[in-house]
DNA sequence: TGAAATTTGTGCGTATGTATT
DNA sequence: GAATACATACGCACAAATTTC
């Protein structure tokens, strides 16, 4: 998917609900990686601090769970802090 | 008050602390315009993307609300939305 | 009408620190 | 120590919304 810099959602948006919906769909199951910044900043061509916003979107909703370090993954249900 | 780079909190939550603070103590009361992001940067010399972030943890928290073109407030209880 | 000033919104690029593998 | 991945910060530029003149 690549952004699209005339729409009215602004690129961070639009690769937030990229990924929400590759994660609705099933795609991107619970406890699963997400992909990485660096990965996701090459993939849409944008800005590392635009691919950060974008995960940050999902952190906020609860969908996503960040581990410095180690990465993002989709969140399970069960449990918050499961390793 | 100026921020420490050597503390363990990031300038940015040190920021959001400080105006979480004057918040709090009624120095800003519901309703009351909350310093511009311009302000904050020049006050406590951080860049403006850092002070952007400081806003932004109080408009998680939901003790302000921010109007684009127009600034940012401290919440009042009553509502939301009212001009 | 509209131009200027103010303020927030978004994006780019870069550098360094921290945590995990 | 090396590689990977997220965390924080700087500086800069332009867009969008609001107010004011």
């Amino acid at each position: 998917m690549e952004v699209d810099y005339d729409a009215e959602l602004p690129p961070y948006l639009q690769v937030a609900a990229d990924l929400r919906r590759r994660i609705a769909s099933g795609e991107l199951r619970p406890g699963a990686r997400v992909p990485s910044i660096t990965y996701i900043m090459e993939t849409y061509g944008i800005a590392r601090n635009t691919a950060r916003r974008a995960v940050q979107v999902l952190t906020d909703e609860g969908l996503v769970v960040v581990r410095q370090g180690w990465g993002t993954f989709v969140r399970s249900d069960e449990a918050d802090d499961e390793s």
